[in-house]
DNA sequence: ACGTGCAATGACAGCGCTGTCAACAGATTC
DNA sequence: GAATCTGTTGACAGCGCTGTCATTGCACGT
C-alpha cells in the first residue's frame, strides 16, 4: 500500500541504509556481493529513492527546470496555439533526462516583471535544480543570469546572442543562417530583396537582420529602407508588412522573413495583391514551422535543431551535476540548414525598373 | 548567498516556525497581527518554502505531472517535429500551476513496458505528484489506471473513451465530432465519403471512426469497404491510404481523415493523382493542426480545446489536493468546433457513376 | 608478532519543512 | 472566583534520504 522506502530495501538486503545510498548513487568502494544484493532487494521490491528526500538531504535534486518566458506563453495559450520551438526543445530535454534519471520541469518566468530578481532567487531556493534551461528570450535577459550566478547556480542558454562567453550556451549561428539564406535568394538572381525583422525582445532578430545585411553587402546589393519592415513574429504582423512592402514601387522580387509565421503572412499579402508565388514574388521564412511543408506552397526556410540543442544543454547539466570538477566545453554551436522549397524560384526577367 | 529558509523568516518575524508555515500555507486560526508580521518578514527575504522539505514533510509535493507516451515522443524527438498536442496540452496546465504555486513536470511512460505496473508505482513513490495528468493513449491504459488507483493517486484522464466512469476525466466528443464533419460533408451534398482511420493505439480512432459510421448511416449513405482505409496518424500514411482511396473506382467525392497529418497525406495523394482540391475531392481533418491553416488549401477540421482540457484537469487535481473531502465534479466535457475552410466544398455533378 | 594503511561498511546527524499535541491566554459560564 | 471552553501559538518529532566521520576487517611491511 504504502511506498517503498530505503529502510526496507536495506532490510531486505540484510545491510545498512547508507550501503543502499550507495549503490544507488553508484557511488566507488561497495564490493560486487553488497551491490548485487543490494541491487536484488531494490529490484524485487520495486524501489525508487524519493525525490523529496533526496532533494533534501542531498547536493543534487535531480531536477532540469526549462525557463520558459511567460509572456510569449501566456500569448499561445490566449490564442489557442501550441508552441513548436518550446515542444521540440522539451522533446530533447526529456530524451536525456529519461537516460540520466532526471525530471524536467517547466517553469514560467515573466522577464518583464520588475521583481524579476527576487522571482528567480525565490525559484532557485525553492526548486533547488541541478541546473536551468534558459529559453529564448530568457537565455538573453542579463537579470536572470546575474540572479543565477549570484547563487551558482548552473544553467544552460538556449540559442543566446548576447554576453556570449556568459554562462553555458548552446546556438545556433542566427546571423550566418540569415546570411546563407539571403546568399541563396542572391545566387538564384534575386537582386531586390526584402525583409521583415523579428520582434525586438528576441536578440536572433538583430542577428538575422545583420546576416541578411551582410549578405545583400557582400553581393553588392542595395538594402531598401521600403523594402525592410518591423513585424513581431506573428502572422497578422507578416501580412502587414508583406502588403507594406509588396505595395512598394518598385517591388522586391524576394522577400524575407525572421520567422516563419510572418513569411506565411507575406503569402497571404502576395495573395491578396494578385501576386503570384514563387511567380512573381519569392518568399523565405526561418523556423521550419510545422505548417510550413503544408504549406501553399511549401516554403523555403531554415531548420534549426532545437531538440539537439536541448539535449545537448541537459547532457551538460548532468554532467556538471554528476562532477562538477571536471571541466566539460561550455559552448555549442549547432547546424542548421538551409531547406529550399517552393515558394523561392528565379526572379521574373527584369522589366519593371530600368537599370543602365 | 545560500537560501532563506522558514528559520530566517521565522527569526526575523519573532515567532514560531510552525506559524510561519501557518501563514504561508493559509491555514486558520492566525490572529491578523501575526499573519502581516509573517508576510512582511517572508517578503522582505524573498522566501519561498522548499518544495522539497515540504515534499518530504508533509501531504502534498506540490506538483503535478504530465504522463505523455515515451513512444510517441521518441518518434516526434526522431523526425525532429514538434507535438502540438503536447504543447497545448501543458500551456493549459502550466496556466493553472501558476495561479496554484504549483509545478508542472512531465514524465515519460513507456505503455508498452512489460515492467509498466511497476514503473507506474515506482514514479509514483518516487515524485508522490499531488496529481497526474494523463495524455492519450495513456489515458486509456487500464494498467496504468489500476496501478494508480492501488496507490490512491488523484489522475485526470484526458480525451479518454475507455471505461468512462474510472478516474476523473476531461473529455471530447470525439463521436460526435466525428458524427458533425461527416455530417457538415453530407449537407454540402457528399453522398460518396470516404475515411482514413487513425492508429488502433488511441481509443479516439475508434470513436471518431464510428461517429462517421453512424451519421453515414444517419443520411441514409452507405459506407464503402474500399473507401475505407488504416492510417496510423502521420502523413505517410495518410498518403498511402489517400492514394489507394483515390483509386478506387468510382471513387468518393470526399475523404474525411481522422487527423490533420493524415488528411494532409490525403491532400498529397489528390494532388498527384490530379486530382483539385476541392474541386474534385473534399478533404476534411481533425486536430486543427498548426498547418492546417496555411495549408494549400486551407484545411477543414475540428479544433479540440487541448489548452482548456488541462486546465481543466490541473484544477481538479489542485482543488482534491488542497481539500479532498470537498466532492467536486469528476467528469468535464469540453466543446469542439467544426472549422470549415476551403478544402471543402460541394461535389462536382455526378456524372461518372450512375444512380436511378 | 605487531603496527600501518586502506578499502568497505555503518552510526548518526541533519536537510527544511509539516503534523501532532501540549501550553497558554482570554472569554464565558455558573 | 473557579471551572470550562475556544482560539492562538509553540515545542518537538520525524518525513527519507545523503554527508561526515568512526569503525571494522584485512593485506601488507617489518
Amino acid at each position: 500500500m504504502s511506498a517503498v522506502t530505503i529502510y526496507d530495501v536495506a532490510e531486505r538486503a540484510g545491510v545498512s541504509i547508507k550501503s543502499v545510498s550507495r549503490v544507488l548513487n553508484g557511488k566507488p568502494n561497495v564490493t560486487e556481493a553488497l551491490r548485487r544484493k543490494v541491487e536484488e532487494a531494490a529490484e524485487s521490491l520495486g524501489y525508487r529513492p524519493s525525490l523529496s528526500a533526496r532533494g533534501l538531504a542531498g547536493a543534487r535534486s535531480y531536477i532540469i527546470a526549462a525557463l520558459v518566458d511567460a509572456e510569449l506563453t501566456i500569448e499561445h495559450w490566449r490564442s489557442g496555439r501550441g508552441n513548436d520551438y518550446l515542444s521540440r526543445m522539451e522533446l530533447g530535454a526529456l530524451m536525456e533526462c529519461r537516460q540520466a534519471g532526471c525530471h524536467l520541469l517547466i517553469e514560467l518566468v515573466d522577464v518583464a516583471s520588475d521583481t524579476l530578481k527576487r522571482d528567480i532567487l525565490a525559484m532557485v531556493s525553492s526548486l533547488r535544480p541541478d541546473g536551468l534551461i534558459l529559453t529564448p528570450p530568457v537565455s538573453d535577459c542579463a537579470v536572470v543570469l546575474s540572479a543565477l550566478d549570484s547563487r551558482g547556480v548552473a544553467y544552460v542558454r538556449l540559442g543566446a546572442e548576447t554576453e556570449p562567453s556568459r554562462g553555458r550556451r548552446v546556438y545556433m549561428d542566427d546571423h550566418r543562417a540569415a546570411y546563407d539564406m539571403t546568399a541563396y535568394l542572391a545566387r538564384m538572381g534575386h537582386r531586390d530583396i526584402g525583409f521583415v525583422v523579428g520582434s525586438p525582445r528576441y536578440a536572433a532578430s538583430r542577428a538575422r537582420r545583420e546576416g541578411f545585411e551582410a549578405a545583400m553587402a557582400q553581393h553588392g546589393l542595395q538594402v531598401r529602407p521600403e523594402w525592410v519592415a518591423d513585424g513581431d513574429f506573428t502572422f497578422p504582423s507578416g501580412l502587414d508588412c508583406g502588403l507594406r512592402i509588396l505595395s512598394a514601387d518598385p517591388r522586391p522580387t524576394a522577400i524575407f522573413a525572421s520567422n516563419d509565421d510572418m513569411a506565411f503572412g507575406v503569402i497571404q499579402a502576395a495573395r491578396r495583391l494578385g501576386l503570384s508565388i514563387p511567380g512573381e514574388v519569392s518568399v523565405a521564412g526561418f523556423d521550419d514551422a510545422p505548417g510550413a511543408q503544408f504549406s501553399a506552397p511549401q516554403l523555403t526556410t531554415v531548420r534549426q535543431p532545437v531538440a539537439e540543442m536541448a539535449e545537448a544543454a541537459a547532457r551538460m547539466i548532468i554532467a556538471h551535476a554528476q562532477d562538477s570538477t571536471h571541466e566539460a566545453p561550455r559552448v555549442r554551436e549547432v547546424a542548421y540548414v538551409v531547406i529550399g522549397r517552393e515558394s523561392t524560384a528565379p526572379p521574373p526577367p527584369p522589366a519593371r525598373h530600368d537599370r543602365p
